[in-house]
DNA sequence: TTTATCATAGACTTCACAGGTCCATAATTG
DNA sequence: CAATTATGGACCTGTGAAGTCTATGATAAA
């Protein structure tokens, strides 16, 4: 249960992309140098992310990368989901194990509510997936942007 | 990024150990055959739970399983821990990227705060991961059992 | 129009771990 | 003691994450 690494990468990289002194837009070679990471890899990263719509990509000379949208329309949710797929929290095995049809079909398929295929178990299951997703919609790579400039602009201030 | 089959069977186990009927211990071959899980897998998962004091267990004959607390004091976040261990749910990699240098290091480090460790990535995931482990605390066994049980007891009234 | 520069996509390798089986041993009860 | 049950370890297998390499395609500057 955890994500997986390309997430941690696609993550920084948008970071790196939506920082402000970023005009133009910036190659492979870039984003690898400044994640440690190889270029071969990240670039199927940014890949992904391209097909999903969060960044674009213009080869060519002084071509590279650029978001598609601005840093506080790109939730941690989207990335997550275009680098991890969108399979859920939980998926359930042996449907038609004994148990399950003490458990599931006490109160349906007795045609008394026509589409009661809910589970007990999926049921809290899909609950704590909702709250997870809902904490991950609300922050944004701006949300770290403002965080990092904040401390950026106090340091220069002090200076 | 998904929780894996032995935490569904531990699960449903816990159910079945949860249920009132069940006065006496349940051996792995009843939980065997009402899962559908072979009894050598599944007697894995149960001695994981057993040594984190989920269930207990007795040897010898008429010997099996039972729950070593009440059911509503067998969270579903217990379980989870148990079963996929207690890792995180963000492991940060490159910790020392040229990346992490500029967004972490900005406002650390530079001794005025001691203890700042935290980077600004991490702090967004842990925040999620305490939303989520909130919410799997306060579902328990019991919750699912309570659900079920209704069912039954609605069934049987029409009868 | 050529050429250097960039992204893209696919094949391929490696490694760790989920998922599962099997067996030998220990503990308990009757 | 004997039957029954749980425990632990060794072992196997398939899958998917993580990563490399290479050929192809698009673009802009010269
Ligand atoms: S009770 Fe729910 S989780 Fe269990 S097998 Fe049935 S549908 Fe799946
Ligand atoms: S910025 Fe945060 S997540 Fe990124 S490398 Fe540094 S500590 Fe890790």
């Amino acid at each position: 249960m955890q994500f997986s690494k390309s997430t941690d990468y696609a993550l920084h990289a948008l970071i790196h992309l939506g920082l402000p002194e970023r005009d133009t837009n910036v190659g492979i070679k870039e984003l690898s140098a400044t994640l440690g990471v190889s270029e071969s890899y990240l670039s199927k990263i940014m890949s992904k992310l391209r097909q999903d719509g969060i960044v674009r990509a213009v080869p060519g000379v002084n071509g590279g990368y650029e978001l598609a949208r601005p840093a506080d329309q790109i939730t941690f949710l989207d990335v997550i989901q275009v680098i991890e797929g969108r399979q859920q929290l939980f998926e359930c095995s042996n449907m038609n194990s004994r148990q399950h049809q003490l458990l599931a079909q006490e109160g349906a398929a007795q045609q008394e509510q026509p589409a009661r295929n809910g589970c007990l178990v999926e049921k809290v299951m899909e609950g704590a997936e909702e709250h997870l997703h809902q904490y991950l919609r609300e922050h944004t790579i701006q949300t770290v942007l403002d965080e990092a400039l904040k401390h950026r602009s106090h340091e220069s201030h002090k200076k």
